[in-house]
DNA sequence: ATAGCTGCAAATGCTTTGCAAGGCC
DNA sequence: GGCCTTGCAAAGCATTTGCAGCTAT
């Protein structure tokens, strides 16, 4: 086995105890899907997935696609964004930070979460309590 | 005329004049439903303002409804709450503020503008303009 | 009279689901 | 083998649109 070779079973086993610690079995699909969801600060709607991934020539349903998300969603491995009623945004990036969002091309921009100061958020109503705090910044042509 | 009817006849020709003023014909049902949404802090979505006109006793078919609600954002007479993936909110609040929002009943509630203070807002991309910046507090139950 | 509205029904777009076949442990 | 996954196609919502008829001015 070449050095690459090697590098990649590693690669794919560490992605599969990745997912093994979600409770979620580390399939064919699950893995491609975590490999491109790999980089950081990734935003994508399923349909983009799944073109992403029929164009590097993994097959997947696009049913398969969304189950996948809200899986990875459900284990903490991704974070639903809602700038757009209609669509619906994941995020690679799971750690406090906010967004821009230009509605007319549909893009998203991570803001880093110490950057925004939101103050003064009042307390929740009785019996419930702060999941988290959103902020969108939208944006319009200049 | 009794002094009630010269009343509503009154709050007719008011509201039939303010649409009016943003390019809209005062029709039986846009008069209608502006009356509905009379009332400030209300949060509605197309179903909910269908439902409620018909128990009302006032027909206006779905698809009114949508244009309608649609052509009074645009005149800037309500103001799109995106909270949830799925379905829209429009909010006759039109001033700044921003928004308490439970997933588990869809209830929104609002937060006065000054209440939350947003700082450190960064710089919008090259050549574009912040729009306005919504603050989504999720609740959960406590 | 005529430009603008409305209602219906059909179409659209995104997302979910049911179920049989296939894959991981 | 048994149970979890997948894929397909069909169903499900919320929303939009086309078009014929109606209405406000």
């Amino acid at each position: 086995m070449t050095a690459a070779r090697k590098r990649k079973k590693f690669l794919i086993e560490e992605a599969g105890a990745r997912l093994r610690s979600v409770g979620l079995r580390p399939t064919r699909q699950r893995l491609a899907l975590a490999h491109l969801l790999g980089a950081d600060h990734r935003h994508v709607t399923a349909e983009m997935l799944h073109e992403e991934a029929t164009s590097v020539g993994i097959e997947v349903s696009l049913a398969t696609i969304y189950n996948t998300l809200h899986q990875f969603t459900d284990a903490g491995l991704l974070r639903e964004v809602v700038v757009d009623a209609g669509r619906s945004y994941f995020d690679t990036n799971t750690g406090a930070h906010h967004h821009f969002f230009c509605e007319e091309d549909g893009s998203l921009v991570d803001i880093p979460g110490e950057t925004i100061e939101v103050a003064r958020v009042p307390a929740a109503p009785k019996g419930m309590a702060v999941e988290r705090v959103d902020v969108v910044v939208r944006l319009k042509r200049a």
